[in-house]
DNA sequence: ATGAAAGCGCTAACAA
DNA sequence: TTGTTAGCGCTTTCAT
């Protein structure tokens, strides 16, 4: 069955095009008889507007472009719904593209979904991306960008991060709150930042409760792995004096720091208290349940979804547009292996 | 800054757009002066051609849409991450929904994403889905639609699914073959049919092996949690001859049934070996590791994918269109909760 | 209350 | 080799 058009229904009644268009949005000035037959032939025809041609006169396509750097990931699955059901209520899709955290696919699918004709993009940026200019050439355009989770300063657009100062603060402050001193770090690289903030809160938290920063418990994952996570715990736990508590920059690396203790015979969280960050489902089926700081994933990408909604329609009626940065808490999900009681 | 059209370049070089638009896709007869200077005004005025507009004239989208009923799921990122690398390849972008399990919000989007003009619909049937005339009508307007994972036999579409069958049977068997006679099964529901053929399957693998079909040994998950794996699992060990092996039709039962198991001082495997269903990330990470049934998820999405894009492109040729259901093989993961050695 | 016509930006058959 | 023209399907101003 082939589409019909607003010209089958004028020709099926005998009237223009103009009219049928009137008729079916309800316009002030037409004839409630000829509205009447208008509206039955759509039906019976199964009218439907071709969109591209709508949103080609109207100059809005109604879509918005999503740039992660894995689609297979806890985190970013949470992101992704949270950005889909704002737009979706908002009557926009969202085309999804992955940068699989390669600068260069970023590059691409940026650009091929430019090609495409969404009306704004939100971007998470790879591990590899230090330049952003493949950004700014967007908003050259006109094409609004909003930024999340991996975001760059270099670039004058909102963004919506978790707060990991926040979190590792609160990770660590937990930790000594449990009545721990030797507080170990298992931190991440300086680039991205999100984990470095993370390790600038460990730090501040250690400060804040009057206990040394400790150059020997600090160790900077490359792999962020559960097998570097269990290595470099058995490398701590090696020390002359080795930690009572370990705050791991990632899930993952909590997970290998839990298997080389328990290997090594030491109790969780009797002898060693455990954090980890992310709070992947696993944490809480682990034995002990590992405790975590838990990113607000979803929230993240309601809110960036909104604020790339809001820019979108500041541009349509030209009016001025002001960035903005929102900053979201981390939240400490406290189980077992960081147990209040059975760690005093 | 404005967007730069066809007109723009034509009028800064005093030449037609129809000039300008075959000499920016280099037709074989146009001057290498004029070609040049076209380029070098496109370059220069940041041309680039509007989607909507091409699109229209060639009443192609290039943009396919996809329905899951729920995008926060390992298997369901990992099948989108599929479906979204192969539309890439061929230049097509994937729009993504989801129903949330449920029907009248899997009518909503789809009726939606068809008003979105895309190109043909990728989906997997809520859990509420029994009718598909929603489909059949996107159908009726020349909209291919391709089903997967769950999928319908009412409706006339090619579809991908796993061999849910072949992954109970060889789950059942790899437990047989471990010397297992008393082999349980926690099963699903008989709506969606994917439960039911894992069931079938385990059924199957029993007679094929000459173990007789004990009804004790099966009970019935309706919320499918970790919770309800554990009770029935505490259920099954309360009888006068407890099974010595378990098949949960699920990763969440399995590992309900392993704390249920632990808790009541049975070993694992050498008491009662255990296998779930799935291979969540989880299953390798516990203690004991669990053995689990790999569905695949990413061979799925692709899969889907490229008979969605073949239908387009016939559709589009006038071709025959022939339907095609592939089924893909689940893949055995053996860990040591069904371990070979351990276990006999 | 309705029609005629222009135009969104692009492509392609036909003319010259 | 380039221009002219028509048209994809829709909206909207202007005229009637």
């Amino acid at each position: 069955m082939k589409r019909a058009t607003l010209r089958d229904i004028a020709q099926a009644l005998g009237i223009t095009v103009a009219t049928v268009s009137r008729a079916l949005k309800n316009y002030p000035d037409i004839s409630a008889a000829t509205k009447q037959a208008v509206l039955a032939a759509a039906e019976r025809l199964h009218y439907a507007p071709h969109p591209l041609a709508v949103k080609l006169r109207q100059q809005a396509y109604k879509v918005i472009g999503v740039v992660v750097p894995d689609i297979v990931h806890p985190f970013f699955s949470d992101v992704i719904s949270g950005i889909v059901d704002v737009a979706e209520a908002q009557g926009y899709h969202v085309i999804l593209s992955q940068s699989n955290e390669q600068y260069a696919k970023e590059i691409r699918v940026t650009q091929m979904l430019q090609a495409t004709g969404v009306d704004g993009l939100l971007v998470c940026l790879s591990n590899e991306t230090t330049r952003v200019d493949h950004l700014r050439e967007l908003q050259a355009y006109d094409l609004p960008v909003v930024l999340f989770d991996k975001v760059s300063p270099e670039l004058d657009a909102s963004a919506v991060v978790t707060n990991d100062f926040q979190g590792g603060y609160d990770a660590t402050s937990h930790l000594i709150g449990l009545g721990r001193r030797r507080v170990a770090h298992l931190k991440g690289t300086p680039h991205p930042q999100n984990t470095q903030r993370r390790y600038e809160g460990y730090q501040a938290a250690l400060a804040a409760h009057g206990l040394p920063f400790r150059p020997e418990y600090v160790l900077e994952c490359t792999l962020v792995t559960h097998e570097e996570g269990a290595a470099f715990t058995r490398q701590l736990m090696a020390l002359p004096e080795p930690p009572d508590a370990i705050f791991a920059v990632t899930d993952a690396v909590a997970i290998g720091a839990l298997s080389a203790l328990k290997q090594l015979g030491q109790r969780v969280p009797e002898d060693v208290a455990l954090i980890g960050f992310s709070d992947w489902e696993v944490c809480a089926l682990l034995d002990p349940p590992i405790s975590s700081v838990a990113q607000p994933g979803y929230a993240i990408g309601r809110r960036a979804s909104e604020l790339l909604l809001r820019e979108i329609i500041a541009l349509r009626e030209e009016q001025p547009l002001v960035h903005e940065l929102a900053v979201l808490d981390a939240e400490l999900r406290v189980r077992a292996s960081s147990g209040g009681s059975a760690g005093l």
